[in-house]
DNA sequence: TTGCTACCCCCTAAATTTGGGGGGGTGAGT
DNA sequence: ACTCACCCCCCCAAATTTAGGGGGTAGCAA
């Protein structure tokens, strides 16, 4: 057996069963539509249900999720239709966690999720389901679903299985989404941590002297990490970027309890 | 024949035809839920489809629309997953107009509207429909439609008849979403026009200076409009005030253009 | 090895913002 | 007659930001 220790946790697609994958992967890469490549992933691992949904679009005047799925049109219009988005347990946590898990393993203990598990099963979906969260070097951050009628028990096993291979699967379609949306260019400006974490605190209301002692460097430098995240941005002044950085959603407060 | 000339025109509901429906809309109002609105709506006027079509939440971290509708499953689901709103001529126009219009006065000339067209057909929608946009006293913009089989000459002669009492359906309608989603008490802070104004420019980069030159103001007067609007938005700084503004939307460069 | 780039860190002088204060005025609602 | 929200203007001292100038490291590619 090969190393699979290390990399495979990544889903870097380069090491272990992947191997035998290449092909697949290189075929689900080319095809020219999220709905095929669904598709393709249900039939290759035995999957009901693929659903690809990212967080949000940017600077929008209307909010529309981006969500490609195979889920039936009744499901997806009660879950649009009933905010379940708010109570989901998997988008909720989905959105927030780094690693994937199985929906097992989430909280469905409130009376809501309860209640929205029901109504799920009721259109047909099942509750064995595995979840892939993504957030990408822009730090957009999508989750990959995939859900099953088999028993939890049997679905785990298969899961664990074929977790890695579904990584790779999950971070196919999120390039494809991207390229779908923001074409091949993808030009959001990529600033580095510190540039987001000192624009972050600085939408929060500190002032430099502040987040220099927050972040344990010197105001002067927390004044150049703005500066030059000002210039990556394009702005003219330091409001215009703090826009701009809200617009895009570079600035993030949740990402300041990590 | 009483006055209708002037408050007609504004929707007020409170003068004309809308007398006889005082009635009507009180139990309209006391309806617990939007969908059981919606229905009733449509049985009151021989509409087919109501549509509630909030355009954004505020500051949320997952993009979600508050949508509300009879329309079937099938569309529903179909508009979603092939991001129709950014196609749509209703939505696209209705976001930004003022005043109500039928579809038809709509620009469907582009290739994709008229496939857009196409599909909402197969899925049982009719060309024949009414647009109602709101934008409220905190700048949220919502779009109500009512959608018809009818023929679009009956339809027309129709809407002109009820046209003053759709519009208070729709004011309803948007004050049940915002309860809703806010609850009774909206505490979303207003700011004046010209707060907005000078915070919307300081977002563009301007500097109090050009700002002034731009409004035909003292530079001070700018100063102290941001000033008031970083206190009402109850924040420390004005870069946090340029953000929060930006999250909740209360800067919409698209109305500097106005 | 050099060159380039991205990241990290610090300083100063000039300009700007901030947070107080002070004046006016209107119109709507009570 | 009153309050309240909005609109408009001004001043000043203290604090902050801006726009320059320095450093340094690490990784990558020619």
């Amino acid at each position: 057996m090969r190393d699979v220790k290390y990399l495979g946790a990544y889903g870097m697609g380069t090491l272990g069963l992947t191997d035998e994958y290449d092909r697949f992967f290189d075929e689900l890469s080319r095809l020219p539509d999220i709905n095929l490549c669904i598709e393709k992933i249900c039939s290759e691992f035995d999957i009901q249900f693929v659903t690809y949904h990212l967080a949000f679009h940017e600077g929008k005047a209307i909010d529309s999720p981006y969500v490609r799925t195979n889920y039936p049109a009744t499901w997806v219009s009660q879950y649009l239709t009933n905010d379940y988005v708010e109570i989901d347990p998997v988008a909720q946590s989905g959105f927030k966690r780094a690693l994937p898990c199985l929906w097992s393993e989430l909280d469905w203990s409130s009376e809501q999720a309860v209640s929205f598990k029901d109504d799920a099963q009721k259109h047909g979906i099942g509750t064995s389901g595995y979840l892939v969260p993504i957030t990408d070097r822009r730090r957009r951050r999508a989750i990959i679903n995939f859900a099953s009628p088999k028993k939890e028990s049997v679905w785990a096993d298969h899961i664990h299985e074929i977790k890695s291979l579904l990584q790779e699967c999950a971070e196919i379609l999120h390039r494809k989404a991207i390229v779908d949306l923001y074409g091949a260019d993808d030009e959001k400006p990529a600033l580095s941590p510190r540039e987001i974490q000192c624009l972050t605190w600085v939408a929060q209301g500190k002032d430099a002297s502040s987040i220099g002692l927050i972040l344990g460097i010197s105001e002067h430098t927390v004044r150049d990490y703005c500066k030059s995240a000002k210039h990556k941005l394009g702005c003219a002044s330091m409001y215009q970027a703090i826009h701009k950085a809200t617009m895009l959603r570079i600035i993030d407060p949740d990402s300041l309890s990590d």
